[in-house]
RNA sequence: GCUGAGAUCGUGUAGUGGCAAUCACAGGAGACUGUAAAUCUCCCGCCUUUCGGCUCCGAAGGUUCGAGUCCUUCUCUCAGCA
């Protein structure tokens, strides 16, 4: 295909922004909205992609940053690309880098979450520990590898270049992600910069493109990331400056809390163009996150929490999360959750994944990974169908009393 | 039977005259959102919501201002020898 992505809105829920989609890549399409797996290192943890593909995962997001570091790009080029690398045969995003300047940098070490809140975020975020392993600058960002000491250094050029090693279908530019700690001054310094950086990673992109379609290949597509965090205005500029450039679709980054989604997405998205996909970055741990996003205009999301917490024993059901190594379920015969149509809870108990966690038996992170990335990417095809059949706002009320009972529901359901 | 070593939290240990309880494991609970993550945090003698209180170093006795620690006897364990 000439076009790196195609995009046509199927259904859009009047009077909100929530809307179903379908996005075309050279590896197959999505049918929006979608979660895409996380599968950093071109692996999906401790899933096979015959597993992926079976539990209904429609694609999956790769990490520039790591693939850069093992097995270096080059290889992923040798390769073929990452989808043949990895034996994956649907679509691939691949993330730029930029979430590992926060990560390695004013997050690393520090124990900053989603709940991490202060005062002084300026002064915090102005400060570089000697201990930390990713420093930024204008001009693009200092890496000290965790694997080996290696000095790196990434600019939103040679993202460019990696990704398009990598050959994901869905690139994202090259950004920086601000501290839940930082103040306004701040957000506003790494806005202007990621903005700086989106003209650079669209240039360059560009060209590589250029140099793709001269030589037969598929051509790669890019996202322009949205920042400006907390800050009305800033998402507002940050939106519109992307918006009137030429990106295949949008990332919308650094949203840390549910409580955000709902304004953060609504602010950006009433400002997107509507007929480019909308992509969340990094969130989808609980269903509030899904639902929120769905209904302010949001097409996909990736997020590790699914299997991260999977394989520390944290697992999914309709009714709420339980910790499945309890002593509880020791001798709980049912399935993780009896409406779940996994493979897990088709054919194991709960005191079996039980067992196989206390045992530090590996089948037990398969089957707990299994189970959740099922359950979230259910969830959001359940929240496509919703739209699809005019029931969304029903649906979404009788999921999340459900979820979280009808009490704290509630903070979601305004 | 003889000789030697040993007995501290569920387990293995640290502590060798000065407010006992170190570390690890096992166990209990919580956290995790563009993966430094099969990780991290907390609890883990008894009572107490907290503050705090009470116990406690195999048993009994002795030396000492003071003993888990030194001495005696006993019990048990392990090793070697018979």
């Amino acid at each position: 295909m000439k076009q790196a992505l195609k995009f046509s809105v199927i259904k859009q829920l009047d009077g909100t922004l929530a809307r179903t989609g379908l996005i075309e890549t050279p590896h197959g399409s999505i049918e929006t909205p979608a979660f895409i797996v996380g599968g950093t290192k071109a692996t999906v943890k401790t899933l096979t992609p015959d597993q992926v593909a079976a539990l209904g995962g429609q694609s999956i997001l790769v990490n520039t940053y790591h693939l850069m570091l093992r097995p270096g790009a080059d290889i992923m080029a040798a390769a073929g690309g990452v989808n043949k690398f990895m034996n994956w045969a649907k679509p691939t995003f691949s993330d730029s880098g930029g979430f590992q300047i926060f990560s390695l940098g004013m997050a690393y070490k520090k124990g900053i979450d989603a709940t991490s809140h202060s005062e002084k975020g300026d002064a915090l975020q102005a400060v570089h520990s000697s201990s930390q392993l990713a420093k930024v600058t204008d001009d693009g960002a200092h890496f000290r590898s965790q694997i080996n000491g290696d000095k790196l250094y990434m600019t939103p050029e040679s993202s460019m270049e990696l990704q398009h090693k990598i050959a994901a279908d869905i690139h994202m530019a090259f950004d920086e992600l601000t501290s839940p700690l930082a103040g306004r001054e701040y957000i506003k310094k790494a806005m202007d910069r990621t903005h700086a950086w989106a003209i650079r990673s669209l240039k360059r992109h560009q060209e590589l493109n250029d140099e793709h379609l001269s030589r037969g290949e598929n051509l790669q597509a890019l996202f322009g990331v949205v920042q400006g965090a907390r800050e009305e205005d800033l998402r507002q500029e940050s939106a519109k400056f992307l918006g009137e450039r030429d990106f295949d679709g949008y990332g919308i980054g650094g949203v840390f809390e549910p409580e955000e989604i709902a304004n953060t997405v609504r602010w950006v998205n009433e400002i997107l163009p509507n007929d480019k996909p909308r992509h969340l970055l990094g969130m989808g741990a609980q269903p509030a996150d899904l639902f929120l996003g769905v209904q302010y205009g949001i097409d996909t999301f990736d997020c590790v929490a699914p299997t991260r917490q999977a394989r520390n024993g944290a697992l999914f059901t309709y009714d709420g999360r339980i910790n499945i190594k309890n002593s509880g379920y020791s001798q709980d015969f049912t399935p993780i959750d009896k409406d779940c149509d996994c493979y897990t809870c088709h054919n194991f108990t709960r005191a079996y994944v039980r067992h196989l966690f206390m045992a530090d038996e590996i089948l037990g992170l398969t089957l707990a990974s299994i189970h959740n990335e099922r359950f979230v990417v259910r969830t959001v095809d359940s929240i496509r169908d919703s739209i699809n059949d005019g029931n969304f706002f029903d649906y979404k009320k009788k999921f999340l009393e459900r979820y979280y009972g009808v009490e704290r529901a509630q903070d979601f359901l305004k």
